[in-house]
DNA sequence: CGCGCTATTGACAGGTCTCAATCCTGGTGG
DNA sequence: CCACCAGGATTGAGACCTGTCAATAGCGCG
């Protein structure tokens, strides 16, 4: 059982930025977000009704319950929704990285609690507009859809690495994952020997691998004492073969058939 | 590791049946599956291509990998969605029951595993017309969301349970699971004194909890010396106090805010 | 009756959690 | 400048839960 840090509570009660006005043809994720299909038109109106809110590391975007009158893509940085058992146990069930979009179309009230992992930035509609949108659009609706069924088949993954994967095959798991998403962000495929950095402290990665912190912590120490990884500070990974790591991960070799 | 048995090898080369020409609007999903809010055009033209398909229990629907050249709503029993690691460990991570949706729109091959559960009968359309139709209908696509939005939410709870709860947490979760789903069926509220009919093996049980079936049947046993349960054969469960076994579950006492 | 399959139960081993101490690092203030 | 502190991370010892291996029971069916 966990309770919220100083910290983190001072941070809930910060203000909360509102920046006005970027352009939509300049965004980082104009191509993969929830926007990514629509046209000039579309994306205009778009431009028009957005606004920006920005997030510390720690704290909430939204308690799950709790009213949500917006829906966001995540513009830059990391966030996490994650569900609690009644004692405080907690699992994380989303990680949402750049493009990725939060809030339910049509619900509202959040389902999950979302907090800023690092600063973050999201891109949001007031879920009015949106809804109305979501039914003049279809490229916004096809393309939630496309990005919602992506969702699912990485939720099933995780429901794999949760219920049947040991100790050290969810680390190595981990590292993997984000190892490959690093990849696909500079357009390179992944192997060899590569440098990356954990998005995550020891906690959030107990709570995305449901373990405790002490046995992440173990893990990750049998990862390093057997070669697998070094470590660079407490972030900063060095694999000297990725090959090796995937190996250690449980998964089938050829994980990559998936269209 | 699990090895299929005889039986299963034997079901999966039998023939495959292919019924013609129930009419839609007689369906049992009719307001609930991925055609819920068609018009009686659209309506028409999915029955004029529409086929069924029905499986037999322990018949596979498809393997993961295999091409998958249709995608089917599920009219009547119960089928299961699977992964599996290398040596054998596996993981359900769906399970579809009435008015589910299998397949996913342009996807050429399946992802996962389906087996039928019970004798399961679905209706199919070839995915080329159906990929046609979910750009031309958009209250195909616009349901397909709604419905993929709530899978999200159930692996989301799903992944809860597996990572965090406890081995009688789990039997006690799924068992209310099925408990609420077959009150809905009976349009009532989940509550009192209940009898339900488990839809799974111990096995499949086991599988969809992320345990052994060696611990399913014991916490099923521990349950029932604690008079939380009683059994009826196999497959039978009375629940004295539905309330009881709910306090069991781990979950939140008020999981009902979800719109 | 014997066979195949599902389910139950026991004994034991081992993996992960719990509780606790210690280390490390960066930031703060004297 | 240095001591101190807070929070994150590591490591250890022991307990407990769940998995593994194995034997047995119950049931339907040929």
């Amino acid at each position: 059982m966990r309770t919220r840090t100083l910290t983190q509570i001072k941070q809930d009660i910060a203000p909360i930025d509102v920046i006005g006005g970027a352009r939509c043809d300049e965004c980082p994720i104009r191509y993969r977000a929830v926007c990514a299909h629509c046209n000039a038109d579309e994306l205009s109106y778009l431009e028009s009704i957005k606004f920006y809110r920005s997030f510390e590391p720690g704290q909430a975007i939204v308690w799950a319950g709790d009213r949500m009158d917006f829906v966001a893509s995540v513009v830059t940085g990391v966030a996490n929704l994650t569900q609690t058992l009644e004692d405080g146990r907690t699992q994380m069930v989303g990680l949402l990285l750049p493009s990725d979009f939060l809030g339910r179309p049509g619900r509202e009230r959040a389902a999950y609690t979302a907090v800023a992992t690092s600063r973050v930035v999201l891109c949001c509609f007031r879920r009015k507009p949106f809804d109305d949108m979501m039914r003049e659009m279809p490229q916004l609706s096809h393309r939630l859809l496309e990005m919602t069924l992506d969702e699912l088949d990485a939720a099933r993954e995780w429901m794999l690495l949760l219920g049947r994967k040991t100790a050290r095959e969810k680390i190595a798991s981990f590292i993997t994952i984000i190892a490959r998403r690093e990849a696909a962000l500079l357009k390179r495929l992944p192997g060899g020997r590569m440098q990356i950095e954990l998005p995550l402290t020891r906690e959030a990665m107990a709570d995305y691998l449901g373990l405790t912190l002490e046995t992440v912590s173990r893990q990750i120490s049998a990862l390093k004492r057997d070669g697998l990884i070094q470590l660079q500070g407490k972030r900063g990974v060095l694999l000297p073969d990725f090959a090796r790591l995937v190996d250690e991960s449980g998964d089938d070799a050829d994980g990559g058939w998936i269209s």
